[in-house]
RNA sequence: GCGCGGUUAGCUCAGUUGGUAGAGCAUCCCCUUGACGUGGGGAGGGUCAGGGGUUCGAAUCCCUUACCGCGCACCA
């Protein structure tokens, strides 16, 4: 040991604090260390008196993580804002739960294994469904491990006793309570609507799962009779046999409703019905348009008000049916040009628009796009279960942070249609019922002993549909937490906090409206929206961008602690944040200072130099009467600081505290108050000493405290070290002291 | 078209109920002070997007314009 390290260290303070901060070093083992001690469990908690019998509870449920997914920046977030909310009320004295799940994410992880069957040169439509759907689960499970262990780097204290997984059979069966309640309600039909339809995928999707996109196409102006069309898809028009136009339309008074007109059409003759509809908008290209109402949603609405045949054009792989004559069987994007051409040497093409732009639906995992068609599936009458939710969260019972998403959600509560919950992969919650081919009839069937058709007495086969994951993850927090009768059910429910990402505030939405329908009781008192993670310079990131910032890189290189507090400082709920590495490097050398103020504390108030007391309870219940007036001013700061920010963690104003403790530990505490220290402990006398050495020993406890939600290691790591290396006392963990007293 | 945000220092963003504009990073200058150079001290830099209004007083409240982002619907 050299000369100045044998200056620094009389004290014998642990070998640790002579070398900067290792988080490689530390953070395995604090997590080991908190796992080991069980109290990440709530129930460990009282039962050790860590928290008290009676204690209030505070759960969040975590939304749940793609079981085959990678943790990305966003999941960085998640992890660290619920940490926080975890950390700061177990620390309260809250009987708290942080309830861990996984999702199987049905069409989020079927592509994936798509994509690998057809690497290995397999095809899905070759495997036994029960085959197929083990594979997957064998798949998701292997795969699972690998994002749990990254939640677990991220510092979470999340009850891992408690983990679920949305096919788990306890959430199932609760799922599946629904299904049949919504039935008995009358809320459920099986019905003839349309859906949006992947020609790729095979299946219809939820609007979270189609892509806007915006593209130039050549927009035709067709003769069809007396009447100009206009339309950028041809080869939709086959079986167009009514023309409608609005009913105000002075251009075509003559036309009435009903009317019939004879006309060439593309493979010949037929005759066309006019129809009057103030759906119309006139203004638009002629005025007048013919309906496809198999493949449109704004042409269904049309036929079923109007009571007209629909026609299916194109099958469910994009290929056109027989309807289209000399086309059938050939692909949209072939025949188009084909149909053109035709239509041209048939004398009926009037214009072409070369350029036209406009924006078309696509599959937002293959870019197909989207063909709307009529499919016999499950849909859930939204109306009654949208208002209730409206009621409740209009009645201000339902917190949202930031505000604005309250409005964002009645908005879309409010014109919300019909929920077409049937997804037609293997990869899901398989639907209970049975379906007559005959007479197109569904029915529910939970106990499996529908055999015959009421209705026409025919045979019944399985649902071979699995449910929207919206529809299973829709009724997490309950389905989680036991109901109706699980004990955690009573305890837990309902849930303090929803944190999630912005853009899925209507999943929010859901978990309310499912929640209430069955629970009778709002999920969630609070929603916590977090915004996006951008990289660094603000942009979305993207695989094909290369702009993709995984996190544990960063946490690698600076430490989950630095990761953390840079995602939260500057961070204001439902703002996109911009990641920028030059932040985590900021907060890294925060971890650091906090390991040299801890050192030159323990180094400066050593029992040896100063005769103070290193007995716990006198530190920590340090009064103003055992102080000289200096100390008494600096410790009334402190006092007031952790008032200060003791009410804003209850505001969730997360972003504001962790910059607050931040500026007093390092500006306040280190710059001014160990700066003054170091000439009160050479030249002041044996009173100042050790009011000094009190206080300094009482507000680093406290910076400890009151840091450790956000930078758990660190915090942990240190007070590890001082409670077991230099002062004596039972060695506890940081994780369960109780948070810093601020009513003095 | 309807709805929701945003526009503050070069960059990223704070700014709680209206009371003389803040932080981090970056820039510049100084300091080998015995916890830490992953350090310390200091400096420069903003007519708070434009316009109007309410007020003794507006970054903050109201109206309006422009631009950026997002959601919903539509796009025949």
């Amino acid at each position: 040991m050299d000369k100045k390290k044998e200056i620094l260290n009389p004290a014998g303070i642990p070998e640790k604090f002579l070398k900067p901060y290792d988080p490689k070093d530390t953070e395995d083992r604090i997590y080991g260390l908190w796992e080991k001690s069980g109290y990440f469990n709530p129930d460990n908690c009282v039962e050790n008196g860590k928290t008290d019998k009676d204690a209030k509870p505070f759960t969040i449920i975590m939304p749940p993580t793609n079981a085959n997914g990678s943790l990305h920046a966003g999941h960085g977030l998640v992890m660290t804002i619920e940490d926080i909310m975890t950390r700061f009320n177990r620390m309260r004295g809250r009987r708290t739960l942080w309830l861990p799940g996984l999702d199987h994410a049905g069409f989020e992880t079927w592509v994936v294994y798509e994509k690998k069957l057809e690497k290995e040169g397999r095809s899905r439509f070759d495997i036994e469904r029960k085959q197929l759907y083990q594979e997957i689960m064998d798949f998701t499970l292997t795969n699972s491990s690998n994002i749990k262990s990254q939640i677990r780097k991220m510092g979470a204290s999340c009850d891992w006793s408690r983990e679920k997984f949305t096919l788990d059979p306890e959430i199932v069966k609760t799922v599946y309570g629904t299904f049949q309640k919504l039935s008995d309600d009358g809320l459920l039909y099986r019905g003839k609507r349309l859906v949006s339809w992947c020609p790729k995928h095979q299946t219809s999707f939820a609007d979270i799962e189609i892509k806007d996109e915006e593209r130039t196409e050549p927009y035709y102006y067709i003769k069809y009779g007396p009447f100009t069309i206009s339309t950028s898809r041809p080869e939709t028009k086959f079986g167009d046999k009514y023309v409608v136009m609005h009913p105000e339309d002075k251009r075509y008074l003559d036309f009435k409703d009903g009317q019939k007109i004879d006309l060439e059409w593309i493979n010949g003759p037929i005759t066309a019905t006019v129809i009057k509809d103030s759906v119309i908008d006139m203004e638009f290209g002629t005025g007048v348009m013919t309906i496809t109402p198999w493949h449109d949603a704004v042409d269904f609405d049309i036929a079923e008000r109007h009571h007209l045949d629909k026609e299916q054009i194109i099958d469910e792989r994009g290929k056109l049916l027989p309807i289209a004559g000399e086309f059938a069987g050939m692909h949209i994007t072939k025949a188009r040009p084909l149909i053109i051409e035709k239509l041209r040497s048939k004398g009926l093409i009037e214009k072409v628009e070369e350029k036209y732009t406009h924006v078309v639906h696509t599959c937002y995992k293959c870019g197909t796009i989207i063909e709307p068609q009529i499919q016999s599936q499950w849909f859930v009458k939204m109306k009654p279960l949208a208002e209730k939710a409206l009621k409740k969260i209009n009645g201000g019972e339902v917190e949202y942070i930031p505000e604005h998403y309250k409005k964002i959600t009645t908005h879309w509560l409010e014109n919300l249609i019909d929920w077409n919950i049937s997804r037609q992969i293997v990869w899901g919650i398989p639907i209970p019922a049975k379906i007559c081919d005959a007479c197109d009839t569904g029915y529910v069937d939970l106990e499996n002993k529908i055999t015959k058709c009421e209705k026409c007495k025919g045979d019944v086969r399985q649902d071979n549909d699995t449910f929207d994951t919206w529809f299973s993850s829709g009724q997490w927090p309950y389905a989680t937490l036991g109901y109706p009768d699980g004990k955690d059910f009573k305890t837990f429910y309902p849930t303090n906090v929803m944190e999630t990402a912005g853009d899925i505030f209507h999943w929010v939405a859901r978990m309310i409206m499912l929640s209430l329908y069955r629970t009778n009781v709002l999920p969630f008192k609070t929603v916590y929206m977090h915004g996006m993670v951008l990289d660094g310079k603000g942009q979305k990131m993207s695989k094909s961008k290369g702009n993709v910032i995984n996190p544990l890189d960063l946490t690698a290189k600076y430490g989950t602690d630095a990761f953390r507090i840079g995602l939260v400082i500057g961070n204001t709920p439902g703002t996109s944040l911009a990641l920028s590495e030059d932040k985590i490097s900021t907060y890294k050398k925060f971890a650091n200072k906090l390991w040299n103020i801890t050192r030159f504390v323990l180094e400066s108030t050593s029992e040896e130099k100063l005769k103070i007391s290193n007995n716990k309870s006198e530190i920590d219940d340090l009064k103003a009467d055992d102080l000289v007036a200096a100390d008494v001013t600096h410790l009334k700061t402190l006092t007031d600081l952790m008032k200060e920010i003791t009410g804003e963690m209850e505001e969730y104003k997360f972003y504001l505290v962790a910059d607050k403790l931040y500026h007093y530990a390092w500006h306040e505490f280190a710059d001014k108050i160990l700066e003054e220290s170091k000439k009160v402990f050479s030249e002041g006398d044996e009173k100042s000493k050790r009011s000094r050495a009190m206080f300094l020993q009482y507000a680093l406890r406290t910076i400890l405290k009151s840091l450790h939600p956000f930078m758990p290691y660190v915090t942990e790591e240190i007070w590890q070290l001082m409670n077991s290396g230099y002062t004596k006392g039972a060695s506890t963990l940081l994780m369960v002291e109780k948070w810093p007293n601020s009513s003095r």
